[in-house]
DNA sequence: CCGTTTGGTTCCATTATTTGAAACTTAGTC
DNA sequence: GACTAAGTTTCAAATAATGGAACCAAACGG
């Protein structure tokens, strides 16, 4: 983990800290960091010393332990309303849920990896926060290789480099070579499979959601386990599907400029 | 400098760009940013590439504008679970308003500002300013006062020197030297009130969270209006809202620390 | 009780990054 | 085709970050 890639300037470096104690989940101490990261003494220290201060860390001084700071999750409300596409997308989830009886997801590519941004269980919709922000591979399921498809060449090849291969079941496609293959099937398709190749018994189809202009904003998908459907079932709602993601495109498109003029 | 208080370091000069994107509510164009920074024309076009190329903004290329990136998103999930009061006091939160019948806030401290982490609305829900993920003044509501009431000299002499003590009602305490002597009526009484000092008509009772070292935590207030009841009545409350609070600080605290020999 | 370790904080000369005026490149207008 | 507005790049000077080492404090061990 200490290897990110170039993380470049003090500010690159200051995230990656924060990311480190994000990643632990729980209120950390200075020295479990130290340990962690291939800073030195000082220049960590001051660069937990500056977030601190700047309230995207807290610092618990009972325990001298370092949290997120409550800065993180104003700028997170701010983030979530404005730049995710969950507030937009929320009804269309509900009636895609509703119609299908499926597992939905709605998901956007953060540097690589496929960011959760909502989900629809079967039964019942869930909390804001409770379900955003799960990351999870890009290669491997649908909702990536979505996005992946449509990606222009520059973001694609970015994307490649950060993808680990890791072979999760003998579906996975565990080469570049063998994703990029099937990223052009589903260009040619329209939609793509995840055929059991993150978790075993996990299939869904995903769609893209892309602007006019064709750009990826995000991946839609509907999932299911091979012990209550098929994979033949699930492409029959790839139409409702991409209707679905196309009305969320719309509506996100003239969302973000009401002042056209 | 400019107009932000002090802005450490390029990290502080990030975050601050990042406030100010995020300040927007919607996508921002370079020009518009850089209207409002008094940053240098080409200061700010780095600081934004940095931020971009770090996935705390999104680019949008069609438009040109600047948008809150997902990486914000996933942060604000761990920073959401993890730093936040709000997933341990959930179900308290839920017994308080069953119990009360009215709205219920808890709130954090950020920088001097109320930081509304989460909220239950009365069963007859009040529009009113407060949100779960919004932020408010500390000098004229409830949980504010209660806040600062309870926080270290040095907390509070950084908190009154960022307070606008805007006169918002007729109630509105407009001075420090008034915010500080209701201060300490607050500590000798135990709870603090909202005397239509923020919004007209709108009041509560506001209690404190405190570590058994007495650190504060958070706040906790249950709000009505001046139509329905009375502060006479609300502080009738304030006795389970302190038992509720006492129970999420214990929480709080034998969470953060699960590993105790 | 004192020497030692552990965990955290500060110094400061060196180094590398950031800075910002100005020059430049596009697109878009008239 | 000259003129503008908006965005991007350059480069020497200014500034901030760096990190080895020294320092401090509290806990530990004999």
């Amino acid at each position: 983990m200490g290897a990110e890639g170039h993380a470049d300037g003090t500010v690159g470096k200051a995230l990656d800290v924060l990311d480190m104690v994000a990643s632990h989940g729980r209120p950390v101490r200075f020295s479990d960091l130290l340990a962690q990261s291939d800073y030195p003494k000082a220049t960590l220290y001051r660069l937990l010393q500056t977030l601190t201060h700047q309230g995207m860390l807290a610092l618990d001084p009972d325990q001298g332990t370092y949290a997120l700071g409550v800065r993180l999750v104003r700028l997170a409300h701010a983030a979530w309303a404005q730049s995710s596409l969950a507030p937009i997308a929320r009804p269309y989830l509900d009636e895609l849920a509703a119609k299908t009886g499926e597992t939905i997801h709605l998901a956007q590519m953060d540097l690589g990896q496929v960011l959760y941004v909502d989900k629809r269980n079967a039964a019942r919709p869930v909390e804001m926060f409770a379900q955003a922000g799960k990351v999870g591979p890009a290669y491997c399921t649908g909702v990536g290789k979505a996005m992946l498809a449509w990606a222009t060449p520059e973001a694609l090849e970015q994307a490649l480099a950060r993808q680990s291969f890791h072979r999760h079941t003998d579906q996975t496609l565990d080469t570049p070579e063998k994703l990029v293959a099937e990223l052009q099937a589903i260009r040619a398709r329209g939609h793509a499979f995840d055929r059991e190749e993150h978790e075993k018994g996990i299939i869904c189809c995903a769609v893209p959601i892309l602007t006019r202009s064709g750009r990826v904003l995000g991946a839609l998908s509907v999932t299911s386990t091979t012990a209550r459907t098929t994979l033949a079932a699930l492409e029959d709602q790839a139409g409702l599907t991409k209707d679905i993601a196309a009305r969320i495109a719309a509506e996100a498109e003239s969302w973000r400029f009401p002042e056209q003029s």
